[in-house]
DNA sequence: CATCCACGTAATAATGCGGTAACAAAACAA
DNA sequence: TTGTTTTGTTACCGCATTATTACGTGGATG
């Protein structure tokens, strides 16, 4: 599963370290930036599933981020980091639209468990992208340069199973077991009619397929471009 | 609009009369129970807008009413209100579905911050709009084109569910725990039908359905358009 | 070069899911 | 109680989806 995406803001580059190493630990995707400035870029660039924002940072300080973000209609949740003793800090930010905040030094296993809550709250979206399109697996909805792509539910399945293994060669029987289910008898065909129809919504050349590669005598490998 | 509901589950009197006033100062509506076995009550009965929810309780304890209530499907924000030096309670108090928490004892300023911040993050306005309607969960009501639309319990509960998880795929499962409870045993079809009487009273047209879009093999998911 | 075999895919057939009407039961109100 | 509303179930139909069959194609192999 793709992970939920962590942006963290923070100018002292120790702690910085250790929140990444931390989150990515946890399995989160973590992008960084030490300054306001590379913050605000990254976070309208890309906006992630969540923000840890430090509070005291150089050129643009922490309220601006979080009153841009809001202003901007971004509704991910910010958990903001605070120097002990900035109590007044706090309730400014949380009215600037901040969900939380940590006081330093703080523990990291408390940080962790409101990462996880705050994110299971907003149900973070798993999403995946390979040629020229996103997979949402939360919506169930597939996306070819921004438009829908109707998929039924065999096709759906089979997708996510192979985008949840890509590189790896799958077997035709693995693929029936995980998508078909295996108390059902079906035929190898089947699956390879499948792969045909995905391949012509997902491919540019259904004929020419570079994400669904056949192997021969074996299967299947999609590769994650 | 109409205000916010409160809830507060709290044993120790004092306190109580001192959140309850605080609140009330601030516009809030303020429902109020001395121990776990009537909180749960009123939690179900009247699911308000906010949770506060003392973790030392005679009888049923705070962590039982998180657990029930996420359990219960109910999403409303919950703080915890903590003695000092229980970090191990707080961290599994925010696994069990949790959002914030407070050291008790505590700012009223920085509790007042805290709930407004939940607050404005579950919606500024506890107000959905979609397609013609108007969904007021605060008053319970839903209108189109400005007229009022009467929903049975069961339909608003759904339509409640639906427009919280907009653009989520749904099942049919987690719909039925979430709306019927886990307790009962109902048939697919009784979602099916709830949603056909929904989408009489929402969609334009009931047979194109656009807002409630049905995922087959899946479920349904609500498009907040 | 000829052969073979696995894969691709069109066409067709079968399946099963969801919508909904009609009925039954349960909850609720008077 | 009795009547009324809400809620759940059963049954059936229509249709999208899915499996199969059949055949074509191309690459590997000796």
């Amino acid at each position: 599963m793709s992970a939920a995406r962590v942006l963290i803001i923070e100018d002292e580059p120790a702690l910085l370290r250790g929140l990444k190493d931390n989150l990515e630990n946890e399995g989160y995707e973590v992008r960084t930036a030490n300054n306001g400035e590379k913050g605000l870029e990254a976070l309208f660039n890309q906006p992630p599933d969540l923000l840890l924002l430090d509070l005291m940072l150089p050129k643009v300080n922490g309220y601006e981020i979080c009153r841009a973000a809001r202003k901007r209609g971004l509704e991910m949740p910010i958990i903001m980091l605070t120097a002990k003793g900035q109590e007044e800090d706090i309730v400014r930010g949380l009215e600037l639209g901040a969900d939380d905040y940590v006081t330093k030094p703080f523990g990291i296993r408390e940080l962790l468990a409101r990462v996880k809550a705050l994110l299971r709250r907003n149900g973070a979206a798993p999403e995946y992208r390979f040629g020229r399109c996103r997979l949402d697996l939360t919506a169930r909805r597939l996306f070819r340069d921004g438009t829908e792509v109707p998929l039924t539910a065999k096709e759906f399945r089979l997708l996510e199973f192979f985008v949840k293994r890509a590189g790896r060669a799958l077997t035709r029987d693995s693929i029936l077991d995980a998508v078909w289910g295996q108390e059902v008898m079906v035929t190898d065909r089947s699956v390879d009619r499948c792969v045909t129809t995905l391949r012509s919504k997902v491919e540019d050349e259904p004929h020419n397929p570079v994400l669904i590669r056949t192997i021969r005598d074996i299967g299947y490998r999609f590769e994650a471009l």
